[in-house]
RNA sequence: GGGUCGCUAGCUCAACUGGUAGAGCAUCGGACUCUUAAUCCGCAGGUUCGGGGUUCAAGUCCCCGGCGACCCA
């Protein structure tokens, strides 16, 4: 044990004293020249060097920011060693806190050790990583010398943890449920398939937890909510990764108009807390998501952008005409709900930036829904829009277990009729209903739109750290 | 799925109408006692994404394939 580094010259383990946002925060007023005689140990990775014959100044990067190193000949133990150092490399340094004469907060180095070689060269030192796909393939790379993606999932760190704490005040309780579905359910999407050796059972990665949730309301948790990593197995876009992280809750008592507030509530909370602010500029536009936010119905809004005065009343001829206007490719067993919802998708989601709550949506496309109070053919659902993107789907529960026998039924004809993303008939989801689930309203958020919105970024490949990507080679 | 653009040294990028593939940074060697993307001198670094074709000659033109970006459906 006479070598503490055993040979490698790498310690096994080290002790910084302090963090380079630390050394700032507490030395930054020093005067030009001025020694603190306060002796540190800061560790991190050296993201540049300026030798200067028998001085040598580097940049430490660590986890909380940079701060100058300053070695001497003079006074540096192995100063040949340090001016030896690649970029790249991880260093442990220990040294007194002084500001240059030139002004600049540095650690005049002591002694000095490497924690790590960097054996590939570092990126381009002023242009940094470039490239989209390299920064996704080599996110260990993109994270040292891009300081917005490190600020982005750092971002979505306070974000869910934010998100965490709001509904633990409010009672929530935070729930795991099955990632593998026997039955893909609670949402109308493609499933990835897998299966399990020893039971010999197709399973599928679930779409959506909603069906698992609402079984544990009726088992008595009034209040549950599950940050799930949900799998849908669809395309690749700036909106779209296959495997995403949902928000799911579900509120025992409650109905749609509940959930609104406690949206916008949780997204203008979220934004003061991750920015500072509710009023927002996302892709250059203005975003204010200040409580209250606009509600209006989906025809309304039909109406105002598109500037389709429809009904569930219309007669099939002239939604489908009008379709047809629209370039809507139309299939046979599409009824009114889904035509209108196909216009409104078309001629008006595009146009809408929100924050608003489009209300109220056709019973045929909405099959875990809740009829509308007074509005027969329709159903108490909402999504919201903020800054353009569709940032969540909820409803009030459909509690109902005969009509929810028939919506799934309805759904796998549509299934058999070759609608892939239709759903199936869950009889232990139907069993649990007639245990009896009470009124409750319900809510997913699309928590990586969520983190692009308060982040700035615009793409979800921006928000997460490792993307779905196709193999290099 | 369709269209457009791109892929050249480890990184960032050049190379006019086809004519010996270059620069900056990084790396390596050297100089330099207050730098800030330090500066200066020097060495080295390439299957130009892959395959085929046209041509005396292809990074460049044509075809097929791979990967990506943007736009559209």
């Amino acid at each position: 044990m006479s070598d503490p580094t055993s040979g490698s010259g790498i310690p096994y383990r080290f002790d910084p004293t302090t963090t380079a946002a630390a050394v700032e925060a507490e030395y930054g007023g020093l005067t030009d020249g001025e020694e603190t005689g306060v002796v540190v140990t800061v560790a991190g990775r050296l993201m540049l060097r300026r030798d200067q014959g028998k001085l040598a100044f580097g940049d430490l990067q660590d986890a909380t920011g940079r701060v100058q190193l300053f070695a001497l000949q003079r006074s540096t133990a192995d100063f040949e060693g340090f001016t030896g150092l690649h970029l790249g490399d991880w260093i442990g340094v220990t040294g007194e806190v002084i500001k240059t004469r030139r002004g600049e907060l540095s650690i005049r180095v002591d002694s000095w050790v490497r924690l790590a070689e960097a054996r590939r060269g570092f990126p381009d030192k002023w242009h940094g990583m470039t490239d989209v796909d390299t920064r996704f393939r080599q996110r260990y790379v993109d994270l040292w010398v891009t300081e917005e993606s490190r600020a982005a999932f750092v971002a979505r760190s306070q974000i869910m943890s934010a998100t965490r704490r709001w509904l633990e005040d409010r009672a929530f309780i935070e729930v795991e449920t099955p990632v593998f579905h026997p039955i893909p359910g609670g949402a109308l999407a493609r499933p990835f398939t897998t299966h399990h050796n020893a039971l010999d059972l197709d399973l599928y990665l679930r779409i959506a937890p909603e069906l698992y949730l609402k079984r544990l309301t009726v088992g008595g948790f009034e209040r549950v909510f599950e940050i799930a990593r949900v799998f849908r197995n669809e395309g690749l876009s700036t909106r779209h990764n296959p495997e995403f992280t949902m928000l799911e809750l579900y509120q025992a008592y409650a109905d749609y108009t509940d959930i609104m507030e406690l949206v916008e509530q949780l997204v203008a909370h979220l934004a003061t807390e991750v920015c500072g602010t509710t009023k927002l500029t996302y892709d250059g536009r203005e975003l204010d998501l200040s409580v209250p936010w606009r509600r209006a119905t989906l025809l309304e809004l039909l109406a105002e952008h598109g500037g389709l005065i429809v009904d569930l009343d219309t007669s099939r001829d002239e939604l489908v005409r009008l379709c047809e206007e629209h370039d809507i490719p139309v299939k046979d067993h599409y009824g009114p709900g889904k035509l209108i919802l196909e216009l409104y998708e078309k001629t008006t989601e595009p146009e809408l930036w929100g924050p608003v709550f489009v209300t109220d949506y056709p019973k045929e496309v909405s099959p875990l829904s809740r009829d509308h109070r007074d509005q027969p053919g329709w159903v108490e659902r909402f999504e919201g829009i903020v800054a353009g993107r569709e940032l969540c789907n909820a409803f009030t529960e459909l509690v109902d277990v005969d009509e929810q026998r028939a919506r799934f039924e309805a759904q796998e004809a549509e299934k058999v009729a070759g609608d892939v993303e239709a759903m199936a008939v869950d009889e232990d989801y139907l069993r649990a209903l007639e245990y009896g689930l009470p009124p409750t309203g319900g809510l997913g958020i699309g928590m990586d739109r969520l983190v692009m919105i308060l982040t700035g970024t615009k793409t979800i490949r921006d928000v997460i750290l490792f993307p779905t990507l196709r193999p290099e080679q």
